[in-house]
DNA sequence: ATGATGTCGAACATGATGTCCGAGTATGGT
DNA sequence: ACCATACTCGGACATCATGTTCGACATCAT
């Protein structure tokens, strides 16, 4: 059984490592199960006893890449007072470290479903990160309409910047990020102007 | 001939509306050119003596959009100088005049092709409208970057927006996009801080 | 070594896609 | 009114991708 395990693993890993790397070069639309087979070189129902579809099969990937970067988050939220980074930080980074699979997830060659899912996961995120913020503000912006604004801003700058073959480092995107989405929502929490928190705006 | 051009046209017409209704209902992915044919009550080869396939009805559909958009625009440009809306506050209206259009189109089930072609359509919207004013500041701001932040912002709105059933009016939402893009804008002019113009920010 | 467990992949049935060709219909000239 | 023309319509077809089935095979436990 454990030997079992580890062929099962290896087929996973080969179709996973398949998808991500036909994706940049073909289009996740284009993709048929049959070129995930050939380049994984494994069997079609080997695919099937294992996943539904090709769908099924990139989400199972990024359940992966979601705990990780859960990990690098929490690792943020009990860190030193004055965060050295926002959440979009963060996540700029682990792009940054997770290159090919964020070109995979989130390039101009990625699919629906990947962008839905990222978008699903940051969204949460950033209502999380900023919930606490407007609150204590007692401002009337509505928290969804603020995580709509700032998730999308976020993921379509870390859109253009895969695109970009990671061009300007995570550090400087990230600058630039704070720089833009910063003030807006320090602005927004004027009304009562309780706290100014160094790196809100993630 | 004018008479086959009306026949023509109906065709069209009704295969654009079978579409563009069942896209909420089922989503654009699995939308066969069969569940369309039969929406519409028109014959297979009528569809593809007009359309390559299924992504190619979707973006007939959408020139006349970005036509009607770009009137709507254009009107704006040369009107007073202290524009009452900006480029995006056009386009929520623009959205909300055809709501079951933009339902399909950035809704929670419309397809990858058309989000892309919004998202190209606005980028280089607000790229032309952004440049002036950052060259104008001299600020080191990249235009891309800004470009991309506040296309994908607008956009990311505008998809929450359809996804609520257009629930704040479109003014109220231009309000609120305003109050979170405007400041950080201003702020990242402000190296040689020339001019504050009304409504930047679109 | 041998049985139990679970994987592998060729072959198959189904459904979607895009093409082809004969039938049908409106137009325009006579 | 009539015919010829031009163009559209839709059923039938070949092709391709999908997801399933089933026998062969490899690995582990006893």
């Amino acid at each position: 059984m454990p030997g079992q395990d580890r062929r099962i693993r290896r087929s996973q890993r080969l179709l996973r490592e398949a998808l991500v790397a036909l994706i940049p070069e073909k289009g996740y639309d284009r993709i048929t199960v049959q070129d995930i087979l050939d380049r994984a070189d494994v069997g079609r129902s080997t695919f099937y006893t294992h996943y539904r579809d090709k769908d099924d099969l990139l989400l199972a990937g990024f359940d992966d890449l979601r705990a990780d970067l859960q990990r690098d988050l929490d690792a943020l939220k009990p860190g030193v007072p004055p965060h050295p980074t926002s959440p979009t930080g963060v996540i700029f980074a682990h792009a940054y470290r997770h290159r090919d699979l964020y070109l995979a997830l989130c390039g101009r060659r990625g699919g629906t479903v990947a962008q839905r899912h990222l978008h699903g996961l940051v969204s949460g995120l950033l209502r999380d990160h900023l919930r606490p913020h407007i609150e204590a503000a007692g401002s009337d912006l509505p928290v969804d309409i603020a995580a709509a604004f700032y998730t999308s801003a976020a993921l379509g700058l870390l859109t253009w910047w895969v695109d970009q073959d990671f061009r300007p480092g995570p550090a400087a995107l990230a600058g630039v990020y704070q720089r833009l989405a910063a003030p807006g929502l320090l602005t927004a929490l004027i009304p009562p102007a309780s706290e100014p928190p160094p790196a809100v705006g993630g």
